[in-house]
DNA sequence: AGGACCGTGTCAACCGGTTGCCAAACTGTG
DNA sequence: CACAGTTTGGCAACCGGTTGACACGGTCCT
């Protein structure tokens, strides 16, 4: 009766917009309904049927419309996934990482970037809300309360951040915070500096306090610097506050404010490791070719990325949070220790 | 008549769902298309209508459902970035510029990877064309009849591409190329490698064809070594094929390239600068804590990702490609160059 | 006073799917 | 052969917006 205005005259003539299960119901001789069902309801018509309407579908090119589809259901298919900052290079194997699992599960990726302000953050995090079936915050500024704000709307995963009853992931930063300190025990370092990162940062909180725990058990000391921006920029800034803390190896919030140490002692005649001994966290691209080579501690950040994503759809699809894999941080020896001076 | 089911009896009850246009109509006494108008539609109400339906709408926190409104529109408000490889330094402000312009403008960022090969690019292309209003791919490696059948859907815009009838932006390799080849010149360097990227990419073809002919003006000669993969280790497999031409210094297709050549020096006891001097292009993120410092040809990235994002959705919104702005590459110089030994 | 015109808000159709419910057809059984 | 049970497919409502057409009331003009 209704024609919809796709429709021409002749079957065989071309459609003006993309094609619709209108005109894959016309072509194949029965309602939109079958054809909708056909599709993605696999079982529930005819073997012949079904056949029938899948070939005429991709004879046409038929593709579904993902927002006509999300409309009645809700389910947009796509994950949203906020950083603080898209240039850092330790998210770029996460968001790898993100990308790889959701395209695999038909799911559509959503960046955006929180600037590292909190108000940023909870605006972005409504924006996208309506768009996306579930939210990924990464190192989140946001406090508990907001969090939980959010995880009410719609499935939520944070990553690098504990939250009580909200899923996440934190890789277990014990084993490579004890190698590293088992290292420079060895090495006879005793009073050690820790270049914290961001106040607002739960991840550089938890890296201090876990080196206060590890290095007591050792009998060495933790002087905390800091705190500062996780930058490059950040760990330049800091060496002045190294030097007079009289520690005799730093380790450094991240691999970007290692790297700027290092650079830092370069350009203020420090010699490392000789002079001093530094290292970092998360093993970004290019800690192995700073100069020297940046001794780190290993974040399996592609896993991470992984795990966030698979456990987030899983959340989505399933209403149950997936299985939990266990994500641990290594130590990676490279060429900016050594033994102290003296 | 039809009470919405997410009307309650009070009109000051909670709604089950989101609230929606017909809440605020309800609660505000007219009806929802007024609302619609009221919204997104100025000037075409009175101004207490406008006024009083807007008050009620942030007094309840609507928020517009992008998937109701695209439908009708056929406008996401989205646009998507395909590239090749998400881990690469090179994209990293790009990204971030696409992403601000992005924001500032009311749209969502879809990122989507292609995996450096063409057939997954086109799938994803095609993929992502339902969810996006336009797409902007970077370092393509489809075939121009790819690229002309996407345009024809949405609207397109290339990065590092030239394709006739396309908007795309790529940055002047000229200005750079000059630079650093008189500076090589100065130095006395006669014969120079250019270590190519992949055999599809049309950027390492433009950048290799400008060396050709920018070092004839020059009385110099470029031996072209290659194709090979534009990543560290590409770089790391190419050291003797550079060794073997004689030439005094390489010019390299990216400098990720140039960087995986500064390591296989390191290992293969080659000293740079003063045996061979190396210089890379585009002046990613660790080209300046490389060792030695990686001399290179700075690309405007961030402000290729924003030309794209502006240019995109002035398309989009109006019809017509935006204003374009010149971009042009920049020589920088660091500690990977030297006078040629003898 | 009558008519043209303007400003304002509503009606209803539409975008392209999904899905609960029902009816027709088909199957098997006593 | 009648009847219950099961397939199979269609109808129509719905998701939440947008927008062309129109009705209504008030102004202004002749």
């Amino acid at each position: 009766m209704t024609e919809r205005q796709n429709g021409t005259g002749t079957s065989a003539g071309r459609a003006r917009g993309p094609v619709t299960i209108y005109d894959v119901a016309r072509l194949s001789g029965v309602s939109p309904s079958t054809v909708s069902r056909a599709l993605n309801n696999p079982g529930r018509l005819s073997a012949d049927t079904e056949k029938r309407i899948r070939e005429v579908a991709d004879a046409v090119g038929y593709r579904l419309n993902p927002m006509a589809r999300a409309l009645p259901t809700g389910r947009t298919h796509t994950v949203g996934l906020i950083l603080s900052d898209i240039t850092n290079p330790v998210y770029f194997d996460l968001v790898r990482g993100v990308e790889r699992v959701a395209a695999g599960r038909g799911y559509i990726l959503i960046l955006a970037e929180s600037q590292e302000s909190a108000d940023l953050e909870n605006e972005t995090a409504q924006r996208l809300l309506a768009s996306v079936d579930g939210l990924i915050l990464v190192a989140t500024r946001l406090d508990n309360a907001d969090i939980r704000a959010l995880a009410e709307r719609k499935p939520l995963f944070v990553v690098n951040r504990k939250v009580r009853g909200i899923p996440g992931v934190v890789p277990d930063v014990v084993p490579g915070i004890r190698a590293a300190l088992d290292h420079l025990a060895e090495q006879g370092h005793r009073s050690i500096a820790y270049l914290a990162g961001p106040s607002g940062s739960w991840m550089s909180r938890l890296r201090g306090r876990t080196l206060d725990l590890t290095a007591g058990e050792r009998g060495m000391t933790i002087v905390e610097i800091g705190p500062g921006e996780p930058t490059l920029h950040g760990g330049q800034a800091a060496l002045q506050g190294v030097r007079d803390s009289g520690a005799t190896a730093v380790l450094a919030y991240n691999d970007l404010m290692a790297t700027g140490l290092l650079k830092a002692c370069r350009d203020g005649g420090v010699r490392v490791p000789e002079e001093l001994s530094v290292i970092g966290f998360d093993d970004i691209f290019g800690s192995d070719f700073t100069s020297p080579p940046l001794t780190t501690i290993r974040t399996p950040l592609g896993l991470v990325g992984d795990e966030a994503a698979r456990r987030l759809i899983a959340a989505v699809e399933k209403g149950e949070e997936g299985r939990r894999t266990p994500l641990a941080t290594e130590f990676v020896l490279r060429g900016s220790t050594a033994p102290p001076r003296g």
